[in-house]
DNA sequence: TCCATTCGATACGGATGCGTTCTATAAGGA
DNA sequence: TCCTTATAGAACGCATCCGTATCGAATGGA
């Protein structure tokens, strides 16, 4: 019985809580956040509902705990050219914004919560500048070894850069190929490309 | 009695379905596509419940109609240069993008149904589509007219310009100001400018 | 082994929304 | 003017979901 034990270590109800929130995840997906109700998840996770109502205080808390355990690892090497490293961060989201996971599939049903409930815009916009700092500092990386001409706007050349991304996915039916990132990349960096 | 008139022409007819869409769009924007009821619907027009049923099959007719009946009107000059003609849609998209309508407000809510309801995708993604051929008409002119260069890619060009405004008003807390869009607009075309 | 805790399942009352039906009123058209 | 039609509002049965309570079974830890 370590001090550090704040969370509960009874197995049983580890295995309920992550059951659960991954139900919630894939319900939030499958019908949206206004539209999303207990039962569902309880019976999609294999669950008695009365063990939802014994970890959370409802319907709100779950789906807080829910998006809050999304945890994508995105990573980026250190070392390299900035197109080498903005490429390979791109690829990676063009990737994660393709597959079927439940942190993607969810992102509209954020979009959309995200306007009218304080909570999830909070979470929806932070998330979204976590990862969006990642590609900045790489970007600004490039800056300062002169690989980017000094008075660029690493800011919004992040947002030219992901932002086609995200408009294939959220506003058309096609989907980003992985092997076009390189040509985003590019035309991006054509305005900011030092010599 | 034209042979013209297929469509009702009681005024009273007229003016309800009028109330009634306009409030579902306002429903739409404010509580999401699945949590929309027919009854905060009626209330909010000022209309019986009964008179909705009367002209609408049910909540996904109603809905279905609602979308369709948003039209905005978007024009761009005939003549000028492909960088001026850009600016003036764009300009526009981030005016729009920024105002308060129902269209643009309820965009939120059609992105994260047009993940599970087959009729919202067809008309979210034409609707989109619909938009963005405008911009590439103008690009393709400017190819055409040599401005840009003829291997451009307008397609993407296109993506990589309305890209980033989407992607302010979908995933952060910011929206774009009209001011920056010749930014955008600069920093795209930086890769196929000829001369 | 034994006890405490969690578990899935079920049932409940209350609330809400659906889609229908009714009625009296108001507005349009001939 | 008179007749037709649409209307707002209320009520209805039905279904769904909420949040709670209760049960015996199963699991974990000591």
């Amino acid at each position: 019985m370590s001090s550090d034990d704040i969370q509960p270590t009874d197995p049983r109800v580890e295995r309920s809580r992550r059951l659960i929130c991954e139900a919630a995840l894939d319900e939030l997906a499958e019908v949206g956040y206004g539209a999303v109700n207990i039962e569902s998840i309880a019976k999609r996770a294999g669950v008695g509902k009365a063990t939802i109502y014994r970890h959370w205080e409802g319907k709100l808390g779950l789906l807080a705990s829910a998006l809050e355990s999304i945890s994508t690892e995105v990573q980026v090497s250190a070392v390299g050219t900035v197109r080498d490293r903005t490429i390979e961060l791109l690829t990676w989201l063009a990737n994660y914004l393709s597959d079927g996971s439940s942190a993607s599939a969810c992102m509209p049903a954020m979009v959309s919560a995200a306007q009218y409930d304080d909570s999830v815009r909070e979470f929806h916009h932070r998330f979204s500048a976590e990862r969006r700092a990642i590609l900045i500092d790489v970007l600004d990386d490039g800056k300062r070894a002169g690989e980017i001409s000094a008075d660029a706007d690493t800011q919004m050349l992040a947002e030219m850069l992901v932002g086609p991304l995200f408009y294939r996915r959220l506003m058309t039916s096609e989907s980003f190929p992985a092997a076009d990132v390189d040509k985003i990349v590019d035309a991006a960096f054509a305005s900011v490309r030092t010599a």
